[in-house]
RNA sequence: GCGGGUGUAGCUCAGGGGUAGAGCGCAACCUUGCCAAGGUUGAUGUCGUGAGUUCGAAUCUCAUCACCCGCUCCA
């Protein structure tokens, strides 16, 4: 399967997101004020699902676990962490563009040049009139001839021309002066032309500390975390002070973080502001590798409990050099997405390395005492790092389906229904009394609704007709349906008296269960 | 960040210098009946935003923002 998306594929895109929008999933940040920039908000039924998911997960990896603990943090970051982690260093880069080729190059990684740099001020051609005030410098190394400036300069002066039929050859170059330069790293290798200036692309968060917060203060400073991670290790002696734990053992946090993307894609799957599911699993150093494969399989079962089956999803074995340094060993999680194959989680081993940096920087003895060996040690760390607005995307790509049904008159339609798994779905089920105007049927029907949603999501509806009900609830991936009617009341004889139709989702297909066993099959099928 | 495209009702889109349009959806009512049924009635827009040209701009021009595609980037 290609990286890149197909036109059908994008026709979906589009449609999932318009299914999203229309139905309150997701809904662009600020969009009554022109929208933000790689941000966006949950909806009602977005919300719902999100809240399944990380209720699962937390479910899965704290509640039913024993050798896993839960922890919440916050999000405000103090430098210190960061420096230590080596997020600020590392999570900044300089970079410049090529004026001439729009080329991207790193600028603390350009080799330093020497040469004559010719300059410019503009360029101009006569017979339009046309002209342009702007600087612009090539730099020619020593045995270059002097043409090749100004062809460069020519061709660069060239892209501002509003009449592409006019040759570059044709323009006249304004104010040429040349300079030797030393050392340079304002040119770009490749061609001679200058470079913008160096811009430093931070990917985090900056912000300030205390309402009187200075710049000397060091303190002052602050960041919303690029990850949940930081949080763990730094508590980690706090966790396993205040508790009873022997290795190995693991730290959960689902919470938000923050990265400034330089670029913002992919509807939801590219955002600045992104929630996490996180486990950092400390082991002794031996087992490490072995709980990376581990844990590996046990995140594929997840997302298969989910209902994101095995087929659509891709497990990459990060290759030596693409790996983050620390890492002895990364897989990569990725799923089908309409828009291509991209990553959902990485379960990494990220060795002893994130403890090591905070004991070194924080100074403070935060090892680990393992009273089986009796023997001090670091531990190290698997960490399976899921994203969880990534999963929602995936659980909403996997979900939407279109279905051609021929009705009785043998007419053709199309039917959208969301197949999320019941486990999932932001609503359980929807109680519908088959006519609204009839008191003894809406009075049975809110009846049930009550008994039910202590227990789960119900979505009472008793306008327009029931077809049309039905299918409201497929759009938005409702598994179940119950129709409350006048069986319901008794009318047809006591054998359906106090029974009522239940209609399944996936197969329409409908069959009378009593009310007093309606919440034990909701609930079996929904757990 | 660069290049291309798009932006009009909740959604999908047509139109186009002179009263803002369609389909679907939505709301209300009627119908003892189960897969987008029928009938009647109704609501909804600063035509993405801001400026300019014009007697007049949703339409033309410029800027800007957002989204989509490609490139780039992704510790």
């Amino acid at each position: 399967m290609s990286d890149k998306s197909s036109e059908k594929d994008q026709v979906l895109m589009e449609k999932i997101v318009s299914l999203c929008k229309r139905r309150g999933f997701i809904f662009q940040s600020a969009e009554i004020y022109g929208g933000a920039n790689g941000c966006w908000d949950y909806g009602p039924l977005g919300a719902e699902l999100k809240r399944n998911l990380k209720d699962y997960w937390w479910r899965k990896n704290v509640q039913e676990r024993e050798d896993i603990l839960g922890l919440d943090g916050s999000i405000l970051t103090l430098e210190s962490v960061l420096e230590a982690s080596g997020h600020l260093g590392g999570f900044s880069d300089p970079m410049c563009d090529c004026l001439l080729t729009k080329a991207r190059l790193r600028a603390d990684e350009i080799d330093p040049q020497s040469g004559t740099a010719y300059h410019y001020t503009g360029a101009s051609h006569e017979e339009s009139g046309w002209s342009v005030d702007r600087a612009y410098s090539v730099l020619l190394s020593e045995n270059q001839d002097e043409n090749k400036a100004r062809k460069t300069a020519r061709l660069y002066y060239s892209q501002f021309l509003s009449d592409k039929q006019i040759s570059p050859k044709k323009l006249e170059l304004a104010g040429e002066s040349t300079e030797e330069v030393t050392d340079s790293t304002s040119y770009n290798p490749e061609n001679g032309s200058l470079l913008t200036a160096a811009r430093e692309f931070n990917l985090m968060f900056k912000t300030k500390m205390g309402a009187s917060a200075d710049e000397s203060d060091p303190k002052g400073t602050a960041y919303l975390r690029p990850e949940t991670a930081q949080t763990i290790f730094v508590q980690f002696k706090n966790v396993v002070d205040s508790n009873r734990v022997k290795l190995p053992f693991g730290i959960a946090q689902i919470g938000k973080s923050f990265r400034n993307e330089i670029n913002p894609r992919n509807y939801t799957f590219r955002s600045r502001e992104f929630e996490q599911m996180e486990i950092e699993y400390f082991c002794r150093e031996e087992d490490g590798m072995r709980l990376t494969d581990e844990w590996l399989e046990t995140r594929l079962s997840f997302y298969e409990e989910i209902g994101i089956p095995r087929e659509h999803l891709h497990v990459l074995d990060v290759p030596d050099g693409e790996r983050a340094h620390y890492s002895k060993r990364t897989y990569d999680i990725e799923y089908e997405f309409p828009f291509g194959i991209q990553e959902l989680e990485g379960v990494a081993y990220r060795t002893d390395y994130d403890l090591k940096k905070h004991r070194e920087h924080s100074g403070k003895p935060i090892e680990f005492f393992d009273d089986e060996a009796k023997e001090k040690l670091l531990p190290h760390v698997v960490e399976p790092s899921a994203g969880c607005d990534r999963t929602i995307l995936a659980l909403i790509c996997e979900a939407y389906d279109e279905e051609t049904i021929t009705d009785d008159k043998g007419k053709e339609e199309t039917r959208i229904v969301m197949r999320f798994s019941p486990r999932m779905a932001p609503i359980k089920v929807a109680v519908l009394p088959l006519l609204k105007n009839k008191p003894e049927l809406v009075a049975k029907a809110r009846e049930v609704q009550s008994m039910l949603t202590p227990f789960m999501n119900v979505f009472y509806d008793e306008t327009a007709a029931i077809g049309r009900r039905y299918r409201r609830q497929d759009e938005v991936g409702t598994p179940f349906c119950v129709t409350i009617d006048f069986e319901t009341l008794g009318e047809n004889g006591d054998e359906d008296k106090d029974t009522v139709t239940i209609r399944e989702r996936d197969s329409m297909e409908q069959r009378r269960i009593p009310i007093s066993e309606l919440r034990e099959y909701l609930l079996d099928a929904i757990v």
